[in-house]
RNA sequence: GCGGAAGUGGCUCAGUGGUAGAGCAUCUCCUUGCCAAGGAGAGGGUCGCGAGUUCGAAUCUCGUCUUCCGCUCCA
């Protein structure tokens, strides 16, 4: 793996500000704060049309290599809302929030658990106590506050009379609803051991501190697949499927310079966590994880097992033994991932009036893939033009666009990543052809209109 | 949550006590016709929201919401 990821070269983070893209993403219609009219909603966002395509686009790329290419890995769509149970058994009401204090001198705001295990030591030095044997801030010895817990789940209500038995959770990972239902998967898809289930959609987590425009949301889109395997072979397998994901986004065009895989040291795992490794990414702000591979180990199943009853184990042929699978997972944030290919793709380069911005997406991430422009507005151009945008129209998301000079139009597709062009003029009411033009290279061909369709899937269809 | 900064038309900003401006963008018409901004015209802001001070507030005060930076977090 050491081969092929990037760890030596320095660096350099794309060369565009988080403002640039946040103000791209608005003006252009990929995402703007949500509930706006009303003052903005912390930490939530609207996708707009381009931002819904191009997050289809995310998830169906994703969708494509864990679950459509693989006889291995089979989908699910599980409800976002849980009982309590289900929480209470995966851990997370119990583990899933953070002690946090605070500084009544210099008000940093510490996590306690950190403070306790001496993880500051590195920049601070040893845990410092006062004279009753408390534990007083690292940074300028000041008396802390009480800890208070935050839990990171939203916790809600179900049916009309507030009593315990009706508290239920929004989920805060995807992960527990392809536990809860191994079993049930297992035997109606008659699986063996190795073998995956997927799932994409939101979570909910209250995070204390959001931030970064879409990177750290409340309410955000995971794409987790949960890959069980036989306990000895989880090993090779997490390492198998570190390699699978980082190729998956140098695949869909991130450069590999901004990209890394960084294993968690021992004292940073997650309670469920035997080891766990994630990709980064460099972001303008710095390194931040697009996606975390861990090994669950056989945690989850064992404690459902326990809390529900259930037998949750598999039944394996060869050894005649019932074994609790180990669990590698590989879980990854759909909006991040595509902000991440929004600030990857960025470019811009001068112009002979100023400056062509340039997304320079994926073709299978861009979210408009061609655009019908006619060279002029006269009718007999647009007649043409807009027959063949209709014929597109059936595969693929297109733009029609015949205002102003033809560069400006091919500067506005620029900008939104649209990779093909196809442009109609005077000359294609005589020889029956258009001009394809491509957007990284600017180059143009000539194409006859009855092979149009074929030059273009040549173009944007899978091959990989 | 705490500390710091900021919120003026779609975007980027100017205006700092007398009732709003620019550039770009958008729309219409004309022109051009293969890599943007040639001509003419138009629409669009109660200056985040609420309250207070004042004869009068975008401009001062308080509150609130939102954003950015740090503490914290991890998809």
């Amino acid at each position: 793996m050491s081969s092929e990821t990037n760890v030596t070269n320095e660096p350099k983070a794309a060369n565009v500000t988080m403002e640039t893209i946040v103000s791209l993403c608005k003006r252009r219609g990929f995402v703007f704060q949500s509930s706006e009219i009303y003052g903005g909603f912390g930490s939530t966002y609207d996708y707009g049309p381009l931002g819904v395509e191009l997050l289809r686009n995310v998830r169906n790329a994703w969708w494509r290599a864990m679950v459509q290419e693989r006889d291995d890995v089979v989908g699910l769509e599980a409800s976002i809302l849980g009982p309590e149970s289900v929480y209470t058994a995966s851990g997370h009401v119990t583990n899933f929030s953070d002690p946090l204090v605070d500084c009544k001198q210099c008000k940093m705001r510490w996590r306690l658990d950190h403070l306790e295990e001496g993880q500051y030591e590195a920049q601070y030095g040893a845990t410092k106590h006062n004279k009753e044997g408390q534990i007083i801030c690292p940074n300028c010895s000041g008396e802390l506050t009480e800890p208070r817990k935050f839990n990171l789940m939203f916790k809600t209500q179900v049916g009309v009379i507030e009593d315990s038995s009706s508290v239920a959770y929004l989920r805060p990972e995807t992960a527990q609803g392809m536990f809860i239902n191994f079993s049930i998967i297992q035997n109606a898809t008659r699986r063996k051991l190795p073998f995956g289930i997927a799932q994409v959609g939101k979570s909910f987590r209250n995070e204390i501190t959001p931030g970064n425009f879409v990177f750290r949301t409340r309410e955000f889109e995971q794409a987790e697949m949960e890959f069980f395997v036989k306990p000895g072979t989880d090993d090779y397998w997490h390492e198998h499927w570190i390699q699978e994901r980082y190729n998956w986004y140098v695949r869909h065009g991130l450069k590999p310079e901004r990209l890394r895989v960084r294993p968690h040291a021992a004292d940073e795992l997650s309670f469920y966590s035997k080891a766990t490794s994630d990709i980064e990414y460099l972001f303008p702000f710095g390194w931040g994880e697009l996606e975390g591979i861990a090994n669950r180990t056989n945690y989850d199943l064992t404690q459902h097992a326990k809390h529900s009853g259930k037998d949750l184990s598999y039944f394996d042929e060869e050894t005649k033994e019932h074994i609790v699978p180990y669990v590698i997972e590989p879980a990854a944030g759909v909006s991040r991932t595509a902000l991440t290919f929004l600030i990857d793709a960025y470019d811009e380069e001068p112009d002979k009036e100023g400056t062509r911005v340039v997304l320079r997406l994926h073709k299978d991430i861009a979210p408009i893939k061609i655009a019908v422009l006619p060279l002029s507005k006269k009718e007999p151009l647009t007649n043409l033009a807009h027959q063949i945008e209709k014929k597109l129209r059936k595969n693929w998301m297109v733009q029609y666009d015949e205002t102003q000079a033809i560069g400006r139009r091919y500067r506005r597709q620029d900008e939104i990543g649209t990779p093909y062009c196809v442009t109609i003029d005077f000359e294609s009411l005589e020889d029956n052809a258009v001009t394809i033009r491509e957007r990284d290279s600017m180059a143009q061909v000539r194409v006859a209109i009855p092979e149009l369709m074929e030059a273009l899937k040549e173009r944007l269809n899978h091959d990989d």
